[in-house]
DNA sequence: ATCGCATGCGCC
DNA sequence: AAAGGGCGCATGCGAT
């Protein structure tokens, strides 16, 4: 059964139970309690539900306590299905497909929530739709959709599986993260001052620069500072400074990394990013054209490896903590059908295998090579090593080529479930067609950049394509049981579960990647491992 | 006072 | 001197 969604104020919502092979209208309801509606039609028929919106729906539901299993969102497929017919960037509300549909002036999105925002237990501005405008939305995308049937799927469940992952929060331990930051930081310091270990650092730079007056949070300063010492740096980047001979540099380096923890995540970040022991980010689903996620706040994606520490399970509980082994050359690999590759993929080292096969062991040449492949990158001696791979893997760096060309060119690419690279803004685009003699080396820069782009797009794309469907597979596996999925980062997944069920969820973990990998790329050879581990703290996994 | 851009670093 | 793809975020700083 499919029923279609449209949210009102207060709670309330209208109802249409669809066919679905047909999409014909079956019956209709109204409702004062849409969240109890919804519940007991779940717990009797599991249909597949259609929500203009999960992120703008479900977390009420949740917080009702009712969970749905299978949904079509229609924001999320609307922007898939946009990328693909070349429109990014367009509104992809379900009023604006509709407009769209009718040649009428399109709504736009609405501004995001704002940042932290706490989520109102029934938001009463969210837009009412009639359900003929949302059923002939849905029946518009099931035609436009046909070819990308998973991949739509997929992020629809990812948008129910960000939701569930902010209701359960990252379990986060608060007096773990503040010792951090006092061994770090010194005591937390007085609103406006600087951490006594920043000061101290930043009196030890101004000494270093004989008593000059210099900001270490401002770039401009440090470089003027060094000039003064007959010192030319081109700019303060840590792998820069740390070339310099100079008793500044030592320092400014520490300085800078204590400088992040404070600022990014500190005290400040702390107080308002966890509460009761858990972090919520705000996932955005789809949020990076390749289709991976992103955060709205609170940097979830970018936490340092120092603060996994602070990520405890509860008392009786563990964390598995799941990260697929070198992702991206496995999706070449694959991707590309290149047998030699496939081969070299059996090795959960999936380098040194490379590096065997091919750059005489030397693990480090191995892997410079196949970034370069990936990245289209030139440097650190990449060009001889990029051709040995050419040799070697003929299909795997032709792949990869191959779209390189094509954004070269201008033309759009796709991931292996159909997910569309944006094309070069008008801009880029005029200025890649010129041909004139004063602006042939511009122009052919311009197109080299969209090349590396699109080349790095085709991998990027895919591998997300395979993480998502890894990601839906365990939660649907994992359904109806105490563990939680309570993080996911581009190639990881992160499970809260009972102590006593944490070698089940490992399991499920394994099917979930063996079915995600017969599901996004059918037949294929390449071994994609999952290596996972049970700990209860994630700073201690691997 | 407020905004947008550049810088630089965190993660994958 | 730059160099390899994708992001988010805090800060500095000039423009408004």
């Amino acid at each position: 059964m499919v029923v279609m969604v449209s949210p009102e104020a207060e709670g309330a919502g209208r109802l249409r139970v669809l066919d679905p092979v047909t999409s014909e209208k079956i019956s209709d309801h109204t409702t004062a309690d849409l969240a109890s509606w919804i519940g007991r039609y779940e717990a009797e028929h599991q249909p597949r539900w259609v929500f203009p919106a999960a992120e703008a729906l479900y977390p009420q539901l949740l917080e009702a306590g009712v969970r749905v299993a299978r949904c079509h969102d229609l924001t999320l497929t609307e922007g898939i299905l946009l990328a693909s017919a070349g429109q990014h960037g367009s509104p992809r509300n379900p009023a604006a497909a509709w407009a769209r549909l009718h040649g009428r002036a399109e709504p736009p999105d609405k501004p995001p929530p704002a940042r932290n925002a706490q989520p109102a237990l029934f938001e009463t501005d969210q837009e009412t739709l009639s359900l003929d405008l949302l059923v002939e939305v849905y029946r518009s995308q099931l035609g436009r959709g046909e070819g990308q049937r998973l991949l739509i799927a997929a992020e629809s469940a990812g948008g129910l599986a960000a939701a569930e992952m902010t209701d359960h929060g990252l379990p986060w331990n608060e007096g773990v993260h503040r010792e951090l930051l006092t061994e770090m930081l010194g005591p937390k310091p007085a609103p406006g001052a600087r951490p006594d270990k920043l000061a101290a650092l930043a009196a030890r730079i101004v000494d270093a620069f004989g008593g000059h007056p210099v900001n270490p949070d401002s770039p401009a300063s440090v470089v003027r500072a060094f000039a003064r010492e007959g010192i030319d740096i081109a700019s303060t980047r840590a792998w820069l400074l740390r070339e310099v001979d100079h008793p500044a540099v030592e320092p400014l380096l520490e300085y800078k990394e204590l400088a992040r923890m404070w600022t990014a995540h500190g005290w400040t970040w702390l107080d308002s990013w966890v509460h009761n022991g858990r972090f919520r980010p705000d996932y955005v689903v789809g949020g990076v054209v390749s289709g991976r996620w992103a955060t709205r706040g609170g940097a979830a994606l970018q936490l340092p490896k120092a603060l996994r520490k602070a990520v405890r399970s509860l008392p009786g509980w563990s964390l598995v903590v799941a990260d697929a082994a070198q992702l991206e050359p496995r999706v070449l690999a694959a991707l590309s059908g290149d047998q030699r590759l496939a081969e070299v993929s059996a090795d959960v080292d999936l380098y040194a295998s490379l590096a065997a096969d091919s750059f005489d062991g030397d693990r480090g040449r191995a892997k410079i090579a196949m970034l370069s492949a990936m990245y289209g990158g030139t440097s650190g001696g990449a060009g001889p090593l990029l051709a040995v791979l050419r040799k070697r893997f003929p299909q795997a760096v032709g792949h990869v080529e191959q779209a390189a060309r094509d954004g070269e060119q201008g033309f759009m690419v796709r991931s292996r479930l159909g997910r569309t690279s944006p094309r070069p803004g008008a801009q880029r685009m005029a200025l890649m067609e010129r041909t004139d003699e004063e602006s042939l080396q511009k122009s052919r820069q311009a197109a080299r950049e969209w090349g590396r782009f699109t080349r790095n797009f085709v991998v990027q794309a895919s591998a997300a394509d395979w993480a998502l469907v890894l990601l839906v597979t365990l939660r649907r596996r994992l359904a109806g049981t105490a563990a939680e999925i309570v993080f996911y980062q581009h190639d990881e997944v992160l499970v809260h579960c009972p102590a006593g069920d944490a070698p089940d969820v490992s399991a499920e973990l394994a099917a979930a990647a063996a079915e995600a990998t017969g599901l996004v790329f059918p037949g294929t050879e390449v071994k994609f491992p999952l290596e996972s581990s049970i700990v209860d703290c994630y700073g201690d996994a691997k």
